[in-house]
DNA sequence: CAGTAG
DNA sequence: GGGCCTTACTG
DNA sequence: GCCC
């Protein structure tokens, strides 16, 4: 499998082809096509909620850090394994250990790769790109082809520019001709993409022995391979709507994971109708009975839990049930119409798992530690699966897996094993310190740079926003709020989050969310929301709180005052000046402002400050300041060196308002600090204005901050609020204060958390100090999106 | 004070 | 069972 | 809704 010397000068240029393909398959791609699969099943297999992946929970409810888990990586390649003892799984190997810098026992491979493999970091996507994602791209997808020798041959002559593309993939060396088992055969792999490390090493291998490796369905399919975790019902679900026909073709076949696997063993194409390959189906199970089948005493609490509190819910109490109801659908309704051709034994047993030491289970623990290093591990992360391959091995490589613990957090290893599931983990992986459990704070771990439009989980965010967003507009503060949380914690996913259990034991994430986020992730779609928006109120509820200045309590007496309209709240309603100003403006303030927009703004204020005060400092902050490719609102904060209160820029934000009003660039004013109190709080002012020639009114906002709080300010402008709020809650927690003016400390805190008194300020002008007192690793802005 | 916004 | 950020401004 |  590895070329001759001679061929060498080659190899890149070779690789660099194949890393091309590679490249081209990423991310976005992938993911989004998977999704597709299972947008397009318009009705979900009814057995898709019991399906759970044991493994999965298994694995991660083990305390340890995968990432550092150094022991159990060498264990595995150390043991060839008895059975599998075949193929070489050294690409995965290599690959994980490469990446994690740890020396592996495959020379060959490592020569390869340590010396190109990129930092870890620079595999995080660039904060800002955008790179949209269209079906046709998906449509025209390529596909890895590595079959046809003459086109390697070709590839193999170009030894020039091997270095113009950066190497992010293992490259697939085929074996020789003769032994491509899988030669001419078309491989659709399911979930269709290599985004775990198991089904990657999967993959490269079928294409090392000759597969064609196909993400989209395609009429040359030849075989099917599934994760196992997948039961025969809902791979029938994903598989419907693409082929097209109730059947799988009889000419394809459909196998387990195992498959591959053996077939390379082998050297040989196996029979495929041993029942080891075949897919598992559903074991029925009675409507009563736990919606998830229990295949391990390990679920027994969580069933439990999932069962118990049936919610003491007060608004939606309605739609919760619906939910419910809906979501007990048995198994058995999903028509045994599948078709049996390919399933060589109907309802055969699951077959039992003979296989022993396989590829090691995937490093899918979400290491979040902190300082320099979360960003490391996030980055490490990234690059693995979305879904469990492994489970029933794994158990045996816990134990040593908890030693090779990188996490700060060294306290309390003896209650792992006992503590059920993720009250456990959870609180291992995230604890930091007796008094602040870091997994509360979402400051801690901040967000990753992945960007929506990269994220494999970004159709999940959306509907969860929805969802939230929803909540809102019920003044449901603190569903809204939850569920910002859960996007938060998606967003920082690397990995598609489709089951319960992986949604599960993420922070933020409750059996409630994460039941819905295996809904979206297997239907498309949430029926909840669905429900929701159908809602007669809703759309008006959406419509007046769009207005600037109109909450909830205010659009609600609208819709009670029988308002159906934007002008019927122009005729009727009485509306403040501002909502007045929202009203008329209410498309402007609406509109995103792009990036290059929100830069133009800056120009023209910082042109229009400069000759007021050259020294005043203005910056923008906000969402632009977090790299957003849009912002909402344009936030300016004005600071100057040696000021030690708002007070000493009252003259510059006057003078910057009056000059910038002549000019016709503010048209009005929303907020301005109207000196009814005489102290020097007035510090900010909001309005609007207009780019030249663009008739769009925008939302802007002055700040004032003197030089001695500029740190606080930043933060608090900067954002985004779930990572302020959450940063503030950790300072109260440590009995200290945060606030736009400073980090105080000594505070007193009477029931409640009421403040009993202002506390000393600790900092104020140093962001990073800040953040270093409170312990909280440093977050480039970018890195502070965490709704 | 409630409501809204940041 | 209770907390869930904190401050500023408006009317 | 989640977390303690």
């Amino acid at each position: 499998m590895i070329f001759e010397e001679e061929e060498m000068d080659d190899k890149d240029e070779y690789f660099r082809q194949l890393y091309a393909l590679n490249d081209s398959s990423d991310e976005e791609e992938d993911t989004n096509n998977a999704r597709e699969i299972l947008k397009q099943s318009s009705r979900p297999p009814s057995s898709s909620f019991s399906v759970s992946s044991h493994s999965f929970s298994a694995r991660r409810s083990q305390p340890s850090k995968t990432l550092g888990n150094i022991s159990a990586i060498h264990r595995t390649t150390s043991a060839p394994a008895s059975s599998t003892s075949v193929v070489r799984e050294t690409p995965l190997l290599t690959r994980k250990s490469s990446k994690l810098r740890y020396d592996i026992s495959t020379p060959e491979m490592n020569q390869t790769f340590s010396a190109s493999t990129p930092p870890t970091l620079s595999s995080i996507p660039a904060p800002a790109p955008q790179r949209s994602v269209s079906t046709s791209e998906l449509d025209t997808g390529p596909k890895l082809n590595m079959v046809p020798s003459a086109g390697i041959n070709a590839m193999l002559s170009k030894p020039d520019e091997r270095k113009k593309r950066k190497r992010k993939e293992t490259p697939v060396i085929l074996v020789p001709e003769r032994e491509r088992i899988f030669a001419g055969k078309t491989i659709f792999f399911i979930p269709p993409n290599d985004k775990h490390s198991v089904r990657e090493a999967r993959i490269t291998n079928a294409m090392k022995y000759g597969a064609t490796w196909t993400k989209k369905w395609t009429p040359d399919i030849t075989h099917i391979i599934v994760d196992k975790e997948y039961k025969f019902e809902q791979i029938m679900g994903m598989l419907k709507p693409l082929m097209k026909t109730d059947s799988i073709p009889q000419n394809i076949i459909l196998v387990n994971d195992k498959y591959t696997v053996d077939c390379i063993r082998d050297k040989i194409l196996v029979d495929e109708t041993q029942s080891r390959y075949i897919i598992r189906r559903d074991v029925p199970v009675t409507e009563e009975q736990e919606i998830r089948q229990p295949a391990e005493p390990r679920k027994a609490l969580r069933i439990q839990r999932r069962k118990s509190k049936k919610d003491q819910d007060t608004p939606d109490d309605h739609t919760q049930r619906s939910e419910a109801s809906t979501q007990s659908q048995h198994p058995q309704d999903q028509p045994d119409s599948s078709p049996g051709v390919w399933l060589p034994t109907t309802n055969a047993e699951p077959p039992v798992i003979v296989e022993s030491p396989r590829e090691r289970s995937p490093m899918l623990d979400v290491a979040l530690g902190e300082g320099s290093e979360l960003d490391t591990a996030i980055a490490e992360i990234m690059r693995f699966g979305d879904l469990p391959l492994d489970d029933d091995d794994d158990e045996e490589e816990r134990p040593s897996s908890s030693e090779g613990n990188t996490d700060p957090d060294h306290d309390g290893s003896s209650e792992e094993d006992l503590r059920p599931r993720r009250r456990t983990k959870k609180r291992k992986k995230f604890q930091k310190q007796g008094d602040a459990n870091s997994a509360a704070y979402v400051c801690m771990t901040g967000g990753t740079g992945i960007t929506d439009e990269t994220n494999p989980n970004r159709h999940t965010i959306q509907i969860l926003e929805k969802m939230s967003k929803y909540y809102g507009r019920m003044s449901d503060t603190w569903r809204e709020l939850s569920y910002r949380k859960a996007c938060g914690t998606l967003r920082k996913q690397g990995v598609w989050i489709c089951t319960f259990d992986q949604a599960f034991e993420l922070p933020f994430i409750g059996e409630r969310i994460a039941t819905k986020i295996e809904e979206i992730a297997i239907t498309g779609h949430l029926r909840r929301l669905d429900n929701a928006e159908l809602e007669p109120e809703d759309h008006l509820l959406k419509l007046f709180l769009g207005i600037y200045n109109v909450g909830p309590v205010e659009a609600s007496k609208f819709i009670r005052a029988g308002y159906k309209t934007l002008d019927d709240l122009r005729t009727k309603a009485r509306l403040t000046k501002c909502q007045q100003i929202g009203l008329d403006h209410y498309d402007d303030f609406a509109t995103r402002i792009p990036r290059d927009q929100m830069t133009a703004l800056g120009e023209i204020v910082k042109a229009m400050a400069k000759p007021i005060d050259p020294d005043v400092n203005p910056i923008i902050g906000g969402s632009y300041r977090r790299g957003a490719k849009d912002s909402g609102d344009i936030d300016f904060i004005f600071t100057k060196p040696g000021t030690t209160h708002a007070h000493d820029l009252h003259y510059f934000l006057s003078s910057l308002v009056s000059r910038l009003t002549s000019t016709g660039f503010l048209t009005c004013a929303l907020a301005t600090p109207s000196h009814r109190r005489d102290d020097d709080s007035g510090s900010k002012w909001h309005g609007a204005c207009v780019l030249p020639g663009n008739p769009i009114w925008r939302r802007i906002d002055f700040l004032l901050v003197p030089e001695s709080e500029i740190g606080a300010a930043l933060i608090y402008f900067t954002g985004d609020d779930i990572f302020n709020r959450s940063m503030r809650l950790l300072a109260s927690r440590k009995n200290m204060r945060l606030n736009q003016r400073g980090l105080y400390k000594d505070l007193m805190r009477g029931p409640g958390r009421l403040k009993l008194n202002e506390g000393e300020l600790v900092e104020g002008s140093d962001e990073k100090r800040i953040f270093e007192i409170l312990g909280v690793p440093w977050k480039k802005p970018e890195n502070r999106i965490c709704h």
